[in-house]
DNA sequence: CGCTCGTTTGAGTTTGCTCAACGTTAGTGG
DNA sequence: CCACTAACGTTGAGCAAACTCAAACGAGCG
């Protein structure tokens, strides 16, 4: 616990220019003495925890985040009065970017874990990316980027079938993680089953059972959250292009 | 056929300042002299036609596009040797904001009839942007927007089933129809079965028995392409929240 | 006219859901 | 510190929504 402090009052402190995630977050392509301006805007308030929500479905947008420590789910509510998880967000991965231009946040954002945050007033954001144009591209590049990971999930929900959506999400997860300069093969699930059942329209009981069967299969070691991957590239051709599994689900067409 | 081409004719002749659809469009938000200097840039081709490509998933970026009459529809490359269809556009939408910021397209767009489209190259449209703060707000916003239908789709394959998703499909079409001051409640499919059911995640056999279904349910006349909505009412509740219907699939949860 | 393509309808199969019961973890209060 | 409880996770059995396969029909086109 105490331990666990001070790592984030040092992630806390510091600074944008010596973040090591800088590259795949707001200062992205921008000169230093810019991210320096960025920087001046940035707010890092006091570490988030597990429930914590930094906003809701349809309030104001006073702010963009990004994750620095720990994990951010997103969901909009469904019909039922049940909500739907859109997305999770992990270290480096900007928060609310749905937001924009609405002027409103789309979704809900929930912090998964204990979890260092960074708070971008938006406002101040705007003014600063009119008189820096990277930072005006950088902005449309995260926008774009979040606009084709959901594609991604489209495709996900339309064409896979339960076991590839599973085995998907973990190959993601992956390579965010190794991104960051964190283990791929080895990680912990700060999500609940529910929220990943949720996420990749399944139930709860088919997640868990997929899990078993995928630790039974060799591909996967699992223990309640800890997840280590043995057969990375099993796992990955699970998840995409079923070559040898039998081919299944094919309602798709080129051409009208 | 030559009715046809002399409202082409006219469709393409029109100017921006005069175009009904202008609203929706990029001039959205603009003034009136601003609007010329857009105008100015927006290229008017012939006449596309059914299975016409605009772009190519990949391809740079070279110009956006919006649909004036007729419709297109986008799709990305499945893993299967099979496309995926992502969204259908119908007049007034812009199509190809996806690839902004990657300066290279994410999808390929097809033609789905023959149609009017404006094509507006894009170096030249965000260097009129940088100069025009409210041209670049409807960039966010119409960006944005595209988000947000996404996140649309999102709930629909992850929680909706088949009825479902096909009546939400129908009423969104309607109301889309309807906004740009066409029929809601009679219009033409311009894409496939094939086509509805790939966008749905379906089988094209479903979305067959569907339409029966619907038919003999009161809510709807077919006749090939020709669709008639007889019950919006229902046809909404059908698919938005199931109050009366037996509520199915629960599998969503809201804390983690 | 005959071809192909798109659509419809029927019959049988299967994936993944539902319901249910049980085991485990974590959080709470005595 | 431990008992208790609620939430979370696992596993089994049965069912049904939607898929696959198959076949027939109509429309559009060369």
């Amino acid at each position: 616990m105490t331990h666990r402090k001070v790592i984030f009052f040092e992630s806390i402190r510091i600074a944008c220019k010596n973040c090591s995630l800088a590259s795949a977050c707001l200062p992205g392509g921008l000169a230093p003495e810019d991210v320096e301006q960025l920087e001046a805007l940035v707010e890092r308030s006091r570490p988030f925890h597990r429930g914590d929500v930094l906003f809701r479905h349809g309030e104001p947008l006073r702010a963009l985040y990004v994750v620095k420590t720990g994990s951010v789910k997103t969901c909009a509510p469904g019909m039922n009065a049940e909500e739907q998880v859109l997305g999770f967000y992990l270290p480096g991965e900007p928060i609310g970017l749905g937001g924009i231009a609405q002027h409103c946040h789309s979704r809900t954002a929930r912090v998964l874990e204990t979890s260092a945050i960074c708070e971008i007033p938006y406002l101040p954001l705007t003014q600063l990316a009119t008189t820096l144009p990277a930072l005006q591209r950088q902005l449309y590049h995260l926008l774009s980027r979040e606009l084709n990971q959901q594609s991604e999930m489209l495709l996900l929900l339309g064409r896979k079938h339960a076991a590839e959506r599973l085995a998907t999400f973990l190959t993601d997860l992956s390579q965010r993680f190794g991104r960051r300069g964190l283990s791929a093969t080895e990680f912990t699930l700060s999500m609940s089953r529910h929220d990943i059942s949720n996420y990749l329209g399944l139930a709860v009981e088919t997640i868990s059972r997929l899990f078993s069967r995928f630790q039974a299969d060799g591909l996967l070691q699992v223990d309640r959250k800890q997840i280590k991957i043995l057969n990375s590239v099993a796992l990955k051709r699970l998840s995409g292009a079923p070559v040898t599994p039998p081919p299944r689900r094919h309602r798709s067409h080129q051409q009208s």
